[in-house]
Formats: C-alpha cells, structure tokens, sequence
RNA sequence: GGGACGUUAGCUCAGUCGGUAGAGCAGCGGACUUUUAAUCCGUUGGUCGCCAGUUCGAAUCUGGCACGUCCUACCA
C-alpha cells in the first residue's frame, strides 16, 4: 500500500506572487527568517502591569519591552504608523515613526504585511485615547506570511475552513482561542480531581488484538511484522479493570478511543474519554463521586458551576436528579403507570405506536430502554443520572443482587446528551464468561456491535477483581457544555473531514 | 443512511427577466506624525465548485458528480 503525498496546492495568486517577491527581496539582503530575536515580553503581561498606569508615569518610568507577534492590523499615516500584533496572551499596538525608527526602517515596515511575524523593541506610553503602546525603535521583521489573512473585521466564517484551516481560524477568531484553551483547562482540572484522589494516571493500548469493552464498530489495521490483523481501541475498559486486578486500585486513563461509525454533530470517530476504576467501591459512590468532579471542573474553568448551553442554564453545582428509565419515561408522560411500563406487551404497543426502533425479542428492561430513549432522553437538559439499566444491554456491569434483570449501572444526561456511563463492576469470572458466550451469540446472529470474546480478560478475572466501580465521561462532549458549542466538531481541533478534493 | 440548502476575487458578500462580473477588506501606487475595522484619491486581481445539456447567448435554467453546512436517525 503506497501513501498519496499532500497534493501541492496550485492556487497561487497575484497576493501571494507579491508577497514571494518580497520574500525573494529579503533573502538578497540577508537572513530571511532570523531566530535570533529575544522576545522578553508578552502582551497580555505588560497590559495587566502597565495597563492601568497613567501617560505621566509611564513616560517617567520609561520602560523598554521587546515584544512579537503576528501582525493583524496596520494603519499608515506618512511619516507615523500603528501596528497591532497578536502573541500568545493577547495583542498591543505598536507606534512606528520616521523619529523614532529613522525613515528607512518606517519605510521598511510599510511594506509588511497583514499576518508577518513582528519582533518589536521600544518604550511603553499610552497613546492619547488611552491604549497601551509600544513606542518603537527598533522593529524586524521575523517570519514573512505568503498567504494572506482572512478579512480582518470578519475572520474565516466558512465552517470548512475553519476546521481544514484551524490553524488560520485561531490566528483570527478570539472564541475558537477561547475554546481550546478551555478545553486544555478542563482536562487538566480533571488530572488534578484524580491525582488529589490517589488516582494512578496510566496508559494502556490503542493496538488491540481484540477490541472490547464497548458496544461499537471498530476500525481494523494490521501489524506487518506479527502479520496479525489488529483494531483500533473503541475502549480502554477491559486493560483499566486488568491493572485493578494487578493491584493498582484507583487508576485512570484519558486518551482517545476510535469508532468506525458515523460522523455528526455529536460524533467524532475518534474522541476523547477518560475512564476511571476504583477498587472496594461501587455505582452509588461514583454517582457522588461524578457530581463533586464536575462541580469542582467547571468552577475552575469557568469560575462558577451555572452555566448556560444553547440559551438555557443549569446548574452543576447542584445535585443530580436521580430517576430509573421508567420515572424518566413519566416524569415527560404522567400518562404511563407502573403497570403499564412494566407490561411487555403493553410496551411493544406503545413503541410502535411511536414507529420507535426496538428489539422484538427483548425483555421488559431492553423495551422499557427503548422507550426512554425515544420519549425521555433528549429531553433531561439538567444533569440526571439515569439507573437500573437492564442486563442484557449491560455485559460487563454488575447484576443487582435483588432484582438479577437489573444492572448497577447509570447514565448521566446532561443537555439531552449522554454525558457518562458508570457501573459497578461484574467481578465474576463465570458471569463475566457466560455475558460474553451471550454477546458471541448476538454476534453470530448478525449485531456489529456485539462484544468480542476476551479470553484473556476472563483469566485475569478468575485471579480475582476486587468490588470495583468503573466509569467513562466523554471529554469532547463536557467540553462542548462549558464552552456552550453546538457541535463536537467545534471543540476538536482538527476534526474529521473528507479528503479536499 | 434520509431530507433541505449552499459553493462567485486571497477573505466577507451582492449579482434583477438568461445578454458576457460587482462592492468592502486585503494587495499595488499616492496623501497624511496619535490611529483603533484609520481616512481620502487612483488601481491590479475572476476557468462564477466540476462535467454535460437546453439556448443565438448560461454565474443565472436542467441533469449528473464532488465537497460542505444545517436538520434528522444511530453508537459516546
């Protein structure tokens, strides 16, 4: 199998023809692009320390600053001119004159461009309106731009580009830089809930011989050397509950997983969770375990737990509702009662009623899903964990000791999303054995998405597991709620795309 | 997968009834030493997504294809 290089992009233009003269003029007179620049300031600092001070007391403590950055706006006026560069922390404005930079290198600067990378060493002042200025003396020009920004009022607005071309949508659009930065905030406020809690941050492979511990198509590739066909990890699941039974009783791993399904607002084929187990506890503990997380997540990202999605608030600070399937189903349909929700048939009517998708040969608990799904889960905007998932859709969560038919397992639906999955853990090798024969047979009988066999994972149970608890968040999905975007392509910075063409 | 819509200058967008392409920004030239998306004057820049068809004539109408966006269904 070959690779197909990048194609070259034939799209030269008149802008950009000029601008390599300008590059080709820089080379005759010398280094092109220079490393040699001390950047010793950065813009966001010298506002937060000097933004305040006043015209007289800046120009009396005469501070001199080296700054760079990508320059985004410029505005000549003969003999004087103003840039604005951008760096990491923020932007500043520069002030250019013939006075102070001498005539030849203002000329200089007037031939840059929109989108040149500046280095820039002058005195702060404050202009006459009040902004925060670097008087100049001496200015280089660092990385020359071929290309041309987008329109400096609007930025990139096309949602392709802005996801092809993410690195042109961050130069240009301040909410994308929001987003990312926040994403980056949220994990490591994760990283540093677990490492607080004695959590063993580990990682385990993406190259499984056998994909499991999920329900999902997985992608397939193949190792050359073992000459063995291998697939991409749909779940860390099975290695995580592995290294409990190896003793390390609180671990957690936040990386990608990889589902060969589809692409929409919601889905990613490949996204990011983190998984968490801990040894002697179980579902209950960890449905307390998750509200205090994302409390304490979005108080340090956001500074507050109220936070407001697509128009609406809700509140992570304040407990979780709580509700079966089937009090989900009546909180939105009073109509249903007990009875009914727990009558088979009664069930198979209303689904098809409502032309739902159901199982015909599931029990109560697969049909009482079905009909959440359809009537219930679109519709809990505020955080609430949904439980006693039946058993047949749960192979490795554990089986209620009263009611077998029932798992101790939730889901947590925040915004109408899943958000989390969580369960105490099936910890015996021969249940364990049996779910996945049962998985195998579903397999067999044509389910995709029904589990592999893991003969491994059986052994490594029978050396026994601990009473565990385990659970899944989705990183991209929490992050699409604190950073209230619509789509999942919006907090992933190079999200999948078709080939351009 | 199903449906709706979109693709015009580097970017943001107009484009009437089918009559041969427009603006702003950016660029280039000029004026301007406190601007803030600077302003003013002049000016370059186009295979109208691609391929067919209808027509004397297609950015515009028809069909197909490609890519995308949104909605919808499903796995998180």
């Amino acid at each position: 199998m070959t690779t197909e290089p990048t194609p070259i992009l034939h799209d030269e233009n008149q802008i950009i023809a000029e601008r390599r003269a300008k590059l080709s003029a820089l080379r005759k007179e010398g280094i092109a692009f220079p490393n040699d620049f001390e950047r010793k300031n950065l813009a966001g600092a010298l506002h937060a320390e000097f933004g305040e001070k006043s015209h007289d007391e800046l120009e009396a403590a005469h501070v001199t600053v080296s700054v760079a950055g990508r320059m985004l706006l410029k505005r000549v006026m003969g003999k004087a001119s103003f840039a604005t560069v951008q760096d990491m922390s923020g932007r500043i404005q520069l002030f250019i004159s013939n006075g102070d930079t001498g005539e030849e290198a203002h000329n200089a600067f007037k031939h840059h461009d929109l989108g040149d990378i500046l280095g820039a060493t002058g005195v702060l002042f404050k202009t006459k309106t009040g902004e925060l200025s670097v008087r100049v003396t001496q200015l280089r020009l660092l990385t020359k731009a071929l290309r041309p920004l987008p329109e400096k009022f609007h930025g990139l607005t096309d949602q392709e580009q802005k996801y092809r071309q993410r690195y042109v949508d961050l130069i240009t659009n301040e909410e994308t830089r929001k987003t990312f930065i926040i994403r980056s905030k949220v994990i490591q406020a994760i990283r540093e809930f677990f490492a607080r809690h004695d959590y063993l941050e580990v990682e385990t492979p993406m190259l499984h011989p056998i994909p499991g511990g999920a329900s999902a198509k997985p992608f397939i590739t193949h190792h050359n050397a073992l000459d063995m066909q291998m697939y991409l990890r749909i779940a860390p699941e099975l290695y995580l509950k592995r290294l409990v039974v190896g003793g390390f009783e609180k671990v957690f791993e936040i990386n990608r997983n990889f589902r060969n399904e589809g692409v929409s607002t919601r889905h990613n084929p490949e996204f990011t969770m983190i998984e968490f187990y801990e040894a002697y506890r179980d579902y209950k503990y960890l449905m307390d375990f998750t509200e205090k997380l994302l409390a304490e997540v979005a108080r340090k990202v956001l500074g507050t737990t109220v936070i407001s999605y697509q128009g609406r608030e809700l509140d992570l600070g304040k407990p979780f509702h709580r509700l079966t399937m089937v009090q989900a189903v009546q909180k939105y349909h009073p109509q249903f009662s007990d009875a009914q929700l727990n009558d088979r048939d009664f069930l198979i009517n209303e689904l098809q009623d409502l032309k739902a998708k159901y199982n015909p040969k599931d029990a109560v608990g697969g049909l009482q899903l079905s009909l959440f799904e359809e009537l219930a889960e679109h519709q809990l905007f505020e955080p609430t964990f949904i439980v006693d998932y039946p058993v047949e859709v749960s192979p490795l969560a554990r089986s209620s000791d009263a009611h077998p038919e029932i798992t101790e397992r939730f889901e947590l639906f925040v915004v109408g999303r899943e958000l989390a999955n969580g369960f105490s853990e099936l910890n015996d090798p021969e249940d364990q054995e049996a779910r996945f024969d049962a998985q195998v047979m579903a397999k067999d009988a044509g389910d995709e998405e029904a589990m592999f066999k893991d003969g491994d994972y059986i052994r490594a149970l029978e050396y026994g597991l601990p009473p565990t608890a385990g659970q899944g968040i989705g990183i991209d999905r929490l992050v699409m709620l604190l950073t209230d975007s619509a789509a999942i392509r919006d907090v992933i910075l190079f999200p999948h795309m078709r080939p351009e063409s």
